[in-house]
DNA sequence: CTAAGACCTCC
DNA sequence: GAGGTCTTA
């Protein structure tokens, strides 16, 4: 059976990139809902399907490691035969208690040796690079958000890292319908039927099968909607099959794609023209998968932030968000945060999240025990009044 | 432009 | 109700 791969178990076979922590934090960037395709498969190890293939991927301080698992027809790239179709990590690994893993480094003769061409292994690097676009300097961009928005500063501290994903765009819109009246939990399910039951298959993992997004044309199929409902998808399932349906009759099977040399407001109206797609989900498209950083997602939560934490006046008075709050929300945003604004804005979301609130609270005890030691020792000096009680914003939660 | 209601399911 | 969208008034 194959394992999923663990870097503790040898990183002979794992490659691996300069990365700092602060440019990007797998646990965040993975999780804060952008992506419905990662699940963390060992401690800090995080395995999904990107650009047709399975990867792991971990990281220690200054790395970021990557593992990659042969697919049936992943090995043409080579020389054009056809290698193994079973999928395994280097090295046989044995399951001990829970999480630790042992050691073991032998070759196994069942296999053919992975063979890394090293034009395979460059664009493997290069696909990597692609979807975490590390070419952005993140902490740079920290920076000047920081400069400007001293809420943005402070929680900044703690969510470093939080980086937006390049994301393919027909995954994207299709899982981005998905989204509506709906939580990441649920989603993430939703979108893990999808792949399994209209998605080729790529490998099978500790018995769990990974498949690749399914194309456009699996999607249109008429047969589709009645295929999701019984998945669970609900109304949104009409939505996919005739957003597909729309595409591939509409446009050529490079229009999607096309988008990304496309201004931003342009291509959010294309979008739009699709069924189930609003503001909020073409601006998660062109934010998350059509280079447009710019583009800031305006939920209900993300309304809220903007009351909440910057006093912002958009909208007050409204029952809903409408169009119009959409994109003065959306203004106020860009306006603060500049180019890049989506990406800020996706900082800020991931510390609402529910599931990130520890790392929250641990921030704000630190906050206060310097606060704590900054007054005590002012008072030290003036021998006046005692320690004032440090200020704890309250702060709603998303999710 | 804004405000309701409906839309599927799951927790 | 949940990280909306569509339709109708």
């Amino acid at each position: 059976m194959s394992q999923h791969a663990l870097l503790s178990a040898g990183a002979k076979s794992w490659r691996s990139l300069a990365c700092l922590r602060t440019e990007l934090r797998l646990d965040l960037t993975l999780g804060c809902g952008q992506t419905f395709r990662w699940r963390e498969t060992g401690e800090g190890h995080w395995t999904g399907v990107m650009g047709g293939r399975v990867w792991t991927l971990t990281q220690t301080d200054d790395t970021l490691w990557y593992y990659t698992y042969s697919t049936p027809g992943s090995e043409g790239e080579m020389n054009g035969r056809k290698r193994r179709v079973g999928a395994r990590p280097h090295g046989p690994v044995k399951k001990a208690k829970g999480m630790i893993m042992v050691k073991e480094e032998e070759p196994t003769e069942d296999q053919e040796p992975k063979v890394m061409t090293p034009e395979r292994d460059i664009k493997e690097e290069e696909t990597l690079k692609d979807y975490f676009q590390l070419n952005v300097k993140l902490a740079d961009l920290y920076r000047e958000w920081g400069t400007a928005d001293q809420h943005f500063k402070r929680i900044a501290q703690t969510f470093t890292g939080v980086r937006m994903l390049r994301q393919d765009p027909t995954e994207c819109l299709f899982s981005f319908i998905c989204t509506s009246n709906n939580h990441i939990s649920r989603i993430q399910g939703m979108v893990e039927r999808l792949c399994h039951t209209l998605g080729p298959p790529l490998c099978q993992l500790d018995g769990t099968s990974y498949h690749d997004f399914p194309p456009l044309q699996a999607l249109a199929d008429s047969s589709v909607e009645a295929c999701l409902r019984n998945l669970g998808f609900g109304y949104r399932a009409r939505f996919l099959q005739q957003s597909a349906r729309q595409i591939v009759d509409t446009h050529d099977s490079r229009w999607l794609d096309s988008l990304r040399g496309v201004p931003y407001f342009q291509a959010r109206d294309a979008l739009r023209t699709l069924p189930g797609v609003g503001l909020k989900v073409a601006d998660c498209v062109c934010l998350m998968s059509l280079d447009k950083a710019c583009a800031v997602p305006v939920d209900t939560h993300v309304w809220q932030i903007a009351q909440r934490d910057y006093r912002c006046g958009v909208g007050k008075g409204q029952k809903s968000l409408t169009d119009k709050v959409h994109r003065d929300i959306g203004d106020f945003f860009r306006q603060l945060w500049g180019p890049y604004a989506g990406w800020a804005h996706s900082v800020l979301f991931c510390s609402d999240l529910k599931k990130f609130q520890k790392l929250k609270e641990t921030a704000v005890k630190k906050e206060e025990v310097a606060e704590v030691k900054i007054t005590s020792e002012k008072t030290a000096k003036k021998s006046g009044r005692g320690a004032s009680v440090p200020r704890v914003k309250r702060e709603a939660v998303a999710e």
